[in-house]
Parts: C-alpha cells; sequence; structure tokens
DNA sequence: GCCAACGTTGGC
DNA sequence: GCCAACGTTGGC
C-alpha cells in the first residue's frame, strides 16, 4: 500500500469536517502533476491529511476508498478525483516546521514542492511522521 | 514550440 | 498583507 499527503485549506475543508462527513469526495485537484499522483492512488491506501494555511500541520489520517475517477466539478472532464474516509486523527499535530526541522524530511513533497496539494509519501517518511506524531515532542530515539 | 506575462498558492 | 515559487496561458 502506497501513502500519501493531501492538503486542505481548513476553511475550504477541513479535518473536523471530514470525521463529521464520514467521507468525502476529494474534488477540485486541477494541477496536474497532483491529478497524476491522484491516478496513482489505490484503495486502502493511507493519506495524511494537512492543513495549509491555517495550522499548517498534519491533522489526521484518511484512506482512500475509491480510487481516482472523473471529477464531476470539473466541466472540462479532466480532473480526477478520489474519495476518502476518517480514519483517526492524529495523537499530536505534526508542524510544518518540525518537518523542515527534520533533516530525514529534506526531502519530503510537502517541503520541496509546497504548493502540490497532493504528494506522495514514502514508507520512511510515513512511519517518522507516525512516530513524530505519537505523543513525545521528538521522534523516540534515532 | 518557446518564452514572457500573468494568476494562484501557500508560507511568513 | 506581502512576496516567492511555480503552473498556465497566449503571443509570436
Amino acid at each position: 500500500m502506497a501513502y500519501w499527503l493531501i492538503k486542505s485549506e481548513p476553511s475550504a475543508y477541513a479535518w473536523e469536517q471530514l470525521v463529521k462527513d464520514k467521507k468525502t469526495s476529494w474534488t477540485g485537484v486541477r494541477n496536474a502533476q497532483a491529478s497524476i499522483n491522484l491516478k496513482a492512488m489505490k484503495i486502502g491506501d493511507r493519506c495524511f491529511f494537512y492543513h495549509s494555511n491555517e495550522g499548517k500541520e498534519i491533522v489526521g489520517i484518511a484512506e482512500v476508498v475509491k480510487a481516482a475517477y472523473p471529477d464531476p466539478t470539473d466541466e472540462e472532464g479532466k480532473s480526477v478525483t478520489v474519495d476518502v474516509k476518517a480514519v483517526e486523527p492524529v495523537e499530536r499535530f505534526v508542524t510544518l516546521a518540525e518537518i523542515k526541522a527534520e533533516p530525514k524530511l529534506r526531502d519530503f513533497g510537502l517541503v520541496r514542492q509546497s504548493r502540490l496539494s497532493v504528494v506522495p509519501v514514502s514508507d520512511e517518511q510515513w512511519k517518522l511522521i507516525m512516530k513524530m506524531s505519537a505523543a513525545a515532542k521528538k521522534p523516540a530515539g534515532k
């Protein structure tokens, strides 16, 4: 299974909203690279849910429940969307500042391409961030 | 097909 | 609110 990070401005669609809705269609992605990432998503893939602009932190974990299909909100029919559901909130928010402060996450898509709204997350990155989100201030161990 | 102009996103 | 980065558009 693959891992991803999906971004949303809380004012547009916050994590709390997804929790309330249980699941949602991740529509409105127009960026070409982001679309490619969406198409690569498979059912069961996990996604970090990141709040951009406000908060700038990873707040929860979502799961892909429906693979890419044409985005109904795109009149041109070029864009795709996936359905995701809320899995669980993270124990502790992981902020962008912390991610930037972690040398191992220097190559993280969120940092490297800050404008991309759907970015891939490697296994190692996923594990590390999971660790960072688990209560302690710093990742346990080395 | 290239490149400049413009628009949008997102961090600070 | 400002500015930098980057994607997209349109003229040539």
